[in-house]
DNA sequence: TCTTTGCGTGCAAACGTTTGCACACCTCGC
DNA sequence: GCGAGGTGTGCAAACGTTTGCACGCAAAGA
């Protein structure tokens, strides 16, 4: 009905100054034991809870951290986004949330906006923005830390995925089974992540002594259609050419790419065999089983929200990077012949 | 470095009052076209932001939306939450999400947290508190919109699917096919979810005159793992009183389910025809591709949206009810003998 | 009895906005 | 040449907190 309660009608209900309720309120500043427990007994009954505006307009912090991310839909960004829940509900800090459908443009945006709401700090999953942070960053006078994201400059957190590492041990992986014709099918093109898994994937190429074939580098955008669309384009390459192995970008399209497979009756592993990326909860249980690189995704983000809390405390934090192991399930096997 | 700057920082290097330089970016209010220019200028010079805290302080609004979730990894969280941006981004509002684990306790501890942030309107989705808001609720003094969750009062928001229509549209399909021996795997047994769906599942078996038989009613979660377990449970079960079809509480467990079938060599949909809810992403491309019961989950955050809009514009607005329809794919066939 | 100490409380400023009101000036019409 | 009206601007209050400072009062020490 009316507008909730405020410091001062406990107040005035309780006959004391509002200073008074807000350090009973506060825990245990001088105020008498009598006092309090009124003011705790009339702040219960009035259903009180502080104006989180007013009180960060005053202290200046917030407890509130910044998420910035391209989309909710994704498995991986769940996850990471999990991890950034678990370890920061503790601390008692809430998130606001604000989704850039992967534009950079919407992106630096959406940074202003969330610093509007004068957050403790900000975490940022996924930029694609680059260097446009440049000139924002400094304005912002709060920790911000890059999850799996461009390296900007090096006043801000990193953390990040090993990705060459991941690329790399895929890739070799295939190798080690016997493979020479590997296919690699990529994400997003902007996206960092995308570039450092393609480097491992031709660092390890070049390891092995075989030529790096542009032909076998498969455009994507890390979807299950983009899966789809990648397989229909193997199965249209003369025998000779068509690669015996694809390392995918991530496991999503892994997934659309072993589902048309399937459909189209070509054998995974026995005539194609197919690596994922990240180890999302359902490439344990798909068909066959995927090979993956694990991506410690929880860890991303609590590590994260840790670093956010140790910048705020004035520690120094290094940047961290975290390699994932290679998983192998099914979907890996030795060319046919 | 120092602080962000604020509207008296724009207003000395401009030479004029704080009020003209928040009416002059207010847009049109009584300002000349000289001074306006003069401040946007110093104003996008300086970066400046608007904080949201001190402005929603003195108008009471503040472009946010609180947002309650059990967490952020279950895919159709996921999608409804791609409604809610959708719908709400436009408008220029921002999310303030707080995640519950599910546990109802800390759910209505969530609540109160998110209102200190005076949002203007709160969306919950699958509440399992049920009766515990209706204490709080009236404290609120903002619309609330529940998505598929139990019923509270009726001075409140619900936007829901008709589970028990799709409860019922799954068994009857089912039932169309010849099955007599029908189980349920359910989900989370206090949500209301669960319950109408189950609901709907006695229904279409009362309906085609099939006695109920508790003992085809499966306990879960809704997570993969409760469908493994689940399938685990059936094998272990006497050939003359297995069921030949499950009706899953979503697609998740369905998906778990399967991969056990696979796993065991129990071939679905051949001896076991088995159907989800939800129609997530992976369902299409699930080995079999899962028959299922759509749910129009982007549609339910876009609606839960627009219902706070029209209720801040003091328009009446209805309760939802949205009917999902039955995707027939790979995994639902008549029973073998 | 008088000063000192310390505890409990209140006052008021501050945070960054918005907004009703008032004021000064200019232009126009008479 | 004088009042009326309009336009551009400033002042100050308000939103709900926190917090430094000061004050009063009781207990304790002399």
């Amino acid at each position: 009905m009316h507008n909730r309660p405020s410091i001062k009608d406990i107040a005035r209900r309780a006959d004391v100054a509002p200073s008074t309720v807000s350090r009973a309120l506060a825990g245990s500043t001088r105020v008498s034991a009598a006092t309090r427990q009124r003011i705790e007994a009339i702040a219960a009954e009035m259903d009180y809870t502080p104006s989180a505006a007013a009180r960060s307009l005053v202290t200046g912090a917030s407890k509130t951290l910044g998420i910035l991310v391209p989309g909710l839909s994704d498995p991986y960004i769940a996850a990471v986004m999990e991890g950034i829940e678990a370890s920061s509900a503790a601390a008692g800090y809430q998130h606001v949330i604000a989704s850039t459908g992967g534009d950079p443009e919407r992106e630096i945006r959406a940074v202003r906006m969330l610093a509007g709401y004068n957050p403790d700090g900000l975490i940022i999953l996924s930029s694609r923005a680059g260097k446009a942070y440049l000139n924002i960053l400094p304005t912002l006078n709060m920790p911000v830390a890059f999850v799996n994201s461009a390296q900007i400059g090096d006043s801000v957190l990193s953390i990040a995925t090993d990705n060459e590492h991941g690329g790399w041990l895929a890739t070799r992986h295939l190798l080690e089974l016997g493979h020479k014709r590997i296919a690699y099918l990529g994400g997003p093109s902007r996206g960092r992540s995308q570039q450092a898994r393609a480097a491992g994937y031709r660092r390890a190429l070049h390891e092995a002594g075989i030529p790096f074939d542009p032909a076998l580098l498969l455009a994507g955008d890390g979807s299950i259609d983009a899966g789809q669309a990648a397989l229909r384009h193997i199965l249209s390459l003369p025998e000779d050419v068509r690669p015996t192995a694809v390392f995918c970008y991530n496991d999503l399209c892994a997934l659309g790419l072993l589902a048309h497979a399937r459909k189209h009756g070509l054998p995974v592993p026995e005539s194609l065999s197919v690596i994922g990326f990240d180890d999302i909860p359902i490439a344990a249980i798909s068909a066959p089983p995927l090979t993956t690189i694990e991506q410690r995704t929880t860890e991303l983000g609590q590590l994260a929200v840790d670093s956010i809390f140790a910048a705020l405390r004035q520690e120094p934090v290094a940047d961290i990077r975290l390699r994932g192991e290679l998983i192998v399930r099914a979907s890996t096997c030795p060319p046919s012949a």
